[in-house]
DNA sequence: ACAAACAATATGAAAATTCATATAGTTTTG
DNA sequence: CAAAACTATATGAATTTTCATATTGTTTGT
């Protein structure tokens, strides 16, 4: 960050795209860690809010993580009992993860507060520019995907 | 990723900058493993090809990583022989890095390979939004930074 | 219906990461 | 100039994460 800002690393993409990440979240994650949260946790519960029974296969996909950090993860939710397991009826291999009322309630304080922190981080920059960031990365995304 | 384009997560500001980060870096982050490189110390060559000799705690805030992890990684990366350790001189606190001869050629292969990824993805983009990407993504993280 | 191939989750063991703090060197202050 | 405050790096110990693979359940092909 300091000076450099012609070098190699301080222009290059997935470099870029690191650091935004980083900074944009690293700020919000303070938020999650004082209400005694792990951030992996938070984006399990941010996930269920609106996914609740997803299979552990598609919230590791969704969280960015692998399946076997998520279940461990998952344990750790249990005990603290914001979620809940439950086999899949129809597919015995499936798990299901259910948030419990606890879980629900501090996943929808922290939706709320990271939709306040969105708008604040969207507000510090230009109008013209904070209203294309969300589609350019959206399209990253896609074009990102698509190239499997 | 799979279907749910309306949920909270999926179009959250956060969530996409993570997505993008990661699924942007993946893809690099398959050569680097190819070549015996893991991610982090990667990140520490790309950083030293343009400012050798830089202290540990200014890699560390570069490579977006804690000083303590970085120390360990250094370790590493002098075990194998990519860098070497220097008491500053006129502070006898710092500690620099450098790059050694079989460090700069790797790290020169790799940024020439990231280069070529790089432009490939901005290629998989409509030639309007590649465009003004990165510059978004450098007023995003000026705007981060400026918030302190 | 059976074997093979496949899919979803869990788990042991090694390795990496974090957190708090120790250590060593430098600057500031009275 | 000594003591206090500070800065840079390293390190022990606990925790997390990864990697490979085991386990359990399902689908497919014959």
């Amino acid at each position: 960050m300091t000076d450099d800002k012609t070098g190699f690393v301080s222009s290059y993409l997935l470099y870029l795209l690191a650091a935004a990440s980083e900074g944009a979240s690293a700020e919000f994650h303070a938020t999650v860690r004082d209400q005694g949260l792990r951030v992996p946790e938070w984006r399990v519960l941010a996930i269920l809010v609106e996914q609740d029974g997803a299979m552990i296969t598609r919230l590791a996909k969704f969280a960015l993580m692998e399946q076997s950090r998520l279940t461990r993860i998952i344990d750790q939710m249990i005990d603290k009992g914001f979620v809940e397991r439950a086999a899949d009826k129809d597919d015995g291999r499936r798990v299901r993860i259910w948030l419990t009322a606890e879980g629900r309630r501090r996943a929808e304080v922290l939706v709320g507060e990271a939709r306040g922190h969105e708008a604040d981080v969207l507000a510090s920059l230009p109008a013209a520019e904070a209203e294309r960031l969300k589609p350019a990365l959206q399209s990253l995304i896609a074009a990102l995907e698509a190239r499997g």
